[in-house]
DNA sequence: AGCAGTCATGATTACGTAGTCACAACCGGT
DNA sequence: ACCGGTTGTGACTACGTAATCATGACTGCT
């Protein structure tokens, strides 16, 4: 049924050894060889399987990401990430975040991948050093564990928080509230922390109470808005930190429809800069996460591990720098 | 170095094919035998590999999604896709359209996929007509190809673009202008038909001057939106229908920057209704597609096409009713 | 002319699993 | 006690490729 290198050698007058050679591009095979392989290849519309390739070289060239399909973010390190492996000659399976993570565990060590590009840690998840510890090639992205010290690109969260609370308190502000994403999550942690230690530096305090915390989504933005604000006129926060674009723009409308003024009433700064942050509707102050180029940069690490040509335990630590990106929805306080 | 089957046999005093049954939950392993291989896998923390299971069964329970990682659309083909083939066994495994078709073709006729979902499929791309030659299954899911009739999922575009007409026409609009997308995809085509052909028949001609074509994108409905405006004011479309929602949103913009507005100078409708089509700030009247619904069933029909349950023969033409979604976008014309 | 060395190719094997077939042990019926 | 049938397990092989090893032909040097 399915035509195989046998039977293109066969019909070729050669060896099934030849038939893979010649088509691999060894340098060994004489010309003429190779003409009457091609040709019988052709002739039987011949495809080298994947499947005994993979198991005779004990590599799949294929990449396992592990992501949250459902989140806008994850998408746009798809493209990017697909593009870089590809260049390299590798495939990208999908896994999406389903289910407990032994199941995640075994799918990714029955050497179907070659390796892997992690973007959903969560602090105290065990899977990386679980990993480790097997020797799989990994690499985290925008997020890593604590349990275990390993190769991770991330962008300066810390950094970026703390640049929107110098701007938001030079601006004027003194009562400030944060809508943030998950506690188990790096990026949670350093966003929060990083803009509350350095708000807290400039003489402003941000106490727990103007803290809503919920997932990184639209939804977080909208109902920790309308918690924030729900107190009395004077006590109200005149500049809210989103942890993320998501949250902003769930925010914003929020304000909307309460009939609140930004930047006039209430500042509102987001994170990541995704695409819609600078369409005309939000204009949204924010800072810029260089996603592609990190993205870009943890598929190119891996193929390195995998390679050998970053050993393993050269743990890599690559922070990328973000950049504040003014915009529209930040301004003075009034009243 | 890799734990095999066999060496779980060695440490449990049984051959490779008893591990083999035993793990798999064959009914025929005693459960004192099958005490003992857990035991053993359990201690050397045995995973079973794909690759021998792949070519020993001939499959590989992996599914190729053929998709347009740049577009938020097909994003949000993947997390459903991806939940219903896991929910039968399946993986997926992405393959953005990059380079030529040829180098598809090889890569999901190499043996490494079970079967295919095709999301981008053009007119004229004989990629379905090539795969069908070779007897892998695949279902095209939102387009199709004229190339060969085959198994698609697709949307009523054409009803739900005449539902459009009907609307903007009894709203009273004579002067209707269309930004559409690609030529090549069967999704521009029905839509812009069933939209042209119906508005006719009501008794508006939509003539081919206030059709602005170009990729389902933002940009494509920014430049479109102005192209179609930039004309005498009495002249001038007071409605605009927008073949996917990115363009209408980009329509919208650049009517804001223009300083019309939307629907009191100018009615806009798109369609697919994303989730940001009902965000407060966009309210955008559009045609639901069930993107969802249309995901997990061509997920479905691809494993009945795997397992046999629906023979190959059987062609399968699956549209999905649309449904209009009167939101604040349209309206009577002015003036 | 003889011999070491190179080169193209063929024969054989490994990769790790699942399926086929064989077989030994045990069972119950007569 | 003998025999057909069942049951649990082992031995062996297929899957399709790439890598290793072997071989025979040819080359060039003396």
């Amino acid at each position: 049924m399915t035509v195989t290198s046998h039977d293109v050698a066969r019909l070729a007058g050669v060896s099934q050894a030849t038939v893979s050679r010649a088509l691999r591009g060894d340098a060994r095979v004489q010309p003429h060889t190779l003409a009457k392989v091609r040709e019988a290849a052709a002739a039987l519309g011949y495809v080298p399987s994947q499947l005994g390739r993979n198991l005779s070289t004990r590599a799949t060239h294929q990449i396992a990401m592990v992501a949250d399909v459902d989140n806008t973010l994850y998408h746009q390190l798809i493209a990017p990430i697909h593009d870089q492996l590809l260049a390299h000659g590798y495939r990208m399976a999908l896994f999406a975040e389903r289910g407990d993570e032994t199941s995640q565990y075994e799918r990714l060590l029955d050497r179907s991948v070659d390796g892997a590009i992690l973007t959903t840690t969560r602090l105290r998840s065990s899977l990386p050093y679980d990993l480790s510890k097997r020797d799989l090639p990994f690499v985290q992205l925008t997020r890593f564990s604590d349990v275990v010290d390993w190769h991770h690109v991330v962008a300066d969260n810390a950094a970026g928080a703390a640049a929107v609370a110098r701007l938001l308190v030079n601006c004027g502000h003194s009562r400030i509230g944060a809508v943030v994403g998950p506690s188990d999550t790096s990026t949670a942690r350093d966003r929060e922390s990083g803009f509350r230690t350095t708000a807290e530096d400039l003489g402003v305090v941000v106490p727990s109470r103007s803290v809503h915390r919920g997932e990184y989504n639209y939804e977080t933005g909208s109902k920790g808005f309308r918690a924030l604000l729900d107190t009395a006129p004077n006590q109200r926060p005149t500049a809210i930190f989103c942890a993320n674009d998501l949250i902003a723009v769930g925010a914003l409308h929020a304000a909307a429809e309460l009939g609140l003024r930004v930047p006039h009433d209430v500042s509102i700064v987001g994170f990541d800069d995704l695409e819609m942050a600078g369409w005309p509707n939000f204009e949204l102050t924010t800072v810029r996460v260089p996603r592609e180029q990190m993205a870009r940069h943890a598929a190119e690490l891996l193929v390195q591990l995998i390679d050998g040509t970053v050993p393993a335990g050269d743990i890599q630590r690559l922070v990328h720098p973000v950049e504040l990106v003014l915009r529209r929805t930040h301004g003075p306080p009034h009243g």
